[in-house]
Formats: C-alpha cells, structure tokens, sequence
DNA sequence: TTGACAAAACATACCGTTCGGTATGGAATA
DNA sequence: TATTCCATACCGAACGGTATGTTTTGTCAA
C-alpha cells in the first residue's frame, strides 16, 4: 500500500499546490474546481475524490501554506546573527529580498483568503488566520529578546509587534495590488525597518 | 424631467449603498444581484437599467466610495491644527477613532475590491487603487509641510509616507478579517502613529 | 402620448457536486 | 505460483441549483 498511498498523497499535493497557484491569482471564487484540476493534470473525480467539497479543499490549501511557508522561514538564514535584534533587522531584510516576479509569487495566500472569506467561510478564514498568527510567532521570541537587551521601556508586547510586521506586510501586498506596483510592497518593508530601527535606537544624532 | 431624474438617481444611489454595505462585508464574488436587489429595495429589471452590468456596478462602486470617503475626509476636524505634524496626526488619531462596530462598518471597499479583483476585474482594482491613491494624495500637503518644518532629512518622498499610511490601514483591516478581532486595527494605527512621531521627533531623551 | 423607470418571468451559462464505472496493485487463498 | 478478491485512485458524463443578463409588460410623470 505504501507505492498507492505515495502516489494518492502526490495528486493531493498537485491539487492543494494548484490551489495555492490560483488562489493567489485569482482569488478563490474566481477559481473553479475544473481550473484545479486542469492546472493539477487531474479531473473532477479525483478532486472529489481527496477533498469532500470546494470549501474544504479551502481550508486545506490554508494549511498547506502554513506548511510551505513555515519550512521556507525556518530554513532561512536571517536566523543565524548573534544579537536578537539583528535577527529581527534580518527577518525584514529576508522579508524585502522575496519580494519580485510576477504578484502571485510574493504575496500572501492567508490574507487574500482571510479578506475574501471573512464572512462567508469562517472556517477557511479562521485557518487563514491561524497561518499569519503562528507566522508572527516565530518572530517573537526573537522580538522578546531585543526587547530585553535593551534599556527602553516599549508600550507593546513582543507578540504586539510580531503581529504589526505581518500588518504592514498585508498592507504592501493590497497596495501592490490596488496600484498593480509591487514597489508598493517594497516601500512598506523599507518603512518598517525603519521603524523597527527607530524603536530600538540608542540615541539619536 | 427633474423630479424623475431625481428619483432616477436616488434609485441609483441606492444600489450603489447596497454595494458598498455587501461587498464591505460578503466580498464582491459573494454578492449576487439578487442580493443587491433586494438590500436595494428594487428589482433586477431596475438594476439592468442603471448598470449595463454587475461588473460595471463594481466599477461605480468604486468611484461612489471614492466620493463617499473623499467628503467625509474633507469635513473632518483633523485639518484644524496650526502645525502640518499635528494635522498629520490628527488625521492617524481620526482613522483610530473611527474603528468601531462591524467589520464592514470601518473596512476599506476599495482595499477589498482591489485584492479580490486584482487579476479578474482589472478596470475594478483599478478604480479601487485610484481610491486608495486619490485618498492617500490628500496627506501628502500636509506631510510635506511637516517635513518643511522638520530640520530632518527624510529617506523617502511626502507621497511615499502618505501611502504608507494607507498601507498600514489596510493591513489592519486584513488581520482584523483574519483574527475577527478589530484590535488588530487598532494596534496597526497605533504602531502608525508611533512610527510618525518616532520619525518628526528632535530628540530623545 | 411619449419616454424613463420598475417589475416579473424567462433564457442561458456555469459551477459545485454526484455517481456509475474503470484501472491498478497488493493481500488472501489455494 | 496462479487466481481471486478487494480497496483505493481515478475518470468523466450528467444533474441540480444558482448567477447573470434579457425580454416583456406595466406604471407614472411630463
């Protein structure tokens, strides 16, 4: 069972990898079942034969973002400074340096989902959701520690501004798209380290 | 041919209302005709006669929220302070002030419309980015006095930060959607605000 | 009477979903 | 080993529902 069970788990792939493709794109009422499965090399029967409907096949592809993305930030190199703070400083560099190509390949699957689905299926959106917040939590810790190392007394929690980095990403990627310029996307990031950089400056000149 | 070209317009005013309220909260795919119809107090025969089209309604939309937000902006009170940086934060303080209730009733339209449509609807994104964009360009006066007033130089352009304070909105807006939680709003101007006191500041103590 | 607007019924197209059926490959039995 | 059996993966035509858009008819005001 185990060459059958491979194979079935690699057209669940296909499809949950065409769904990232398209959602991204499109948008998710946009995207038809019959789009997936063109773009997935399968056909309808397949598609229902791995996902019971549409919606659920929503919320999946939310969770497998959640994997991609967490495989991708994890083995990135912007964790390898010595002081926290560089770490953070190195997270929005990493941040900025994805950011090329066409729209679709550098934003984010969870808050097209989130803002498109908010209210008519919760169930996805919440999985959207859960996708940015435990992103930011990586983030925390090393947030928490820059925090500690220095003198200032901040009025935010290290979550608080885990949360605000993904903010300021959401908000580049709807500008990008609102104005179709991904230096939109770019200029956000720029702001926000500098604004991270002013937060834990020691003096100012 | 006044009074009925008064009527007539009220007819469309109101579907355009509808459009706005609906899409605000069910995104634009998600609302049908009927829907609108039916918010509208109309039928679809009357709807067809205003708008050759659902996507032509989408475009209208746009530019009915554009004229919407553009006088609500225009009588505000944050354009009374003496100094540019304080009218600037007026206005961060006003976008605070305003976030309350539903989701739908403190969201951007054109936000929505552009990250749903992007791709789809090119001409809706469209007039959802000029929305974005004219809103934006309103700021920009009033950051370059403050940037005049400043004895800073500033890495970016008075345009730049105006946008990026809509970038910081909208990202709020998304993770208010993905959470179900408006605080996200909230702590996103308020992490704004911070970041334009932290760049006008003289001096730290 | 004319013309703009509104209502209702209708036409068409598409989309998610179902369902009967085929293919494959491993397990069971002899 | 040969044969049977069964579970799983996959296929694709067809169905029911719904959405947009049209047509036809009605209404009201000038």
């Amino acid at each position: 069972m185990e060459a059958a069970s491979a194979k079935s788990h690699q057209s669940r792939r296909k499809i949950l990898d065409a769904a990232v493709k398209l959602i991204r794109t499109k948008g998710y009422a946009a995207t038809s079942v019959d789009d997936l499965c063109v773009q997935a090399g399968l056909t309808k029967g397949s598609f229902f034969h791995h996902f019971k409907s549409k919606n659920e096949l929503g919320e999946a592809a939310a969770r497998h973002w959640t994997d991609t993305t967490s495989t991708l930030f994890a083995g990135a190199a912007y964790h390898l400074p010595e002081r926290a703070l560089d770490r953070v400083l190195a997270y929005i560099a990493f941040r900025r340096s994805i950011i090329g190509g066409q729209l679709a390949n550098f934003t984010c699957l969870a808050g097209t989902l989130a803002q498109e689905l908010h209210t008519t299926h919760p169930a996805i959106a919440h999985a959207a959701g859960m996708s940015i917040t435990s992103h930011a939590s990586t983030l925390t810790a090393d947030i928490q520690a820059a925090m500690d190392e220095s003198e200032k007394h901040f009025p935010f929690s290290a979550q608080g501004l885990a949360m605000h980095t993904q903010t300021v990403l959401q908000g580049g990627f709807v500008l990008a798209k609102a104005t179709g310029d991904k230096r939109c996307a770019e200029d956000a990031v720029d702001h926000l380290r500098r604004y991270v950089e002013l937060l834990f400056a020691k003096e100012t000149p």
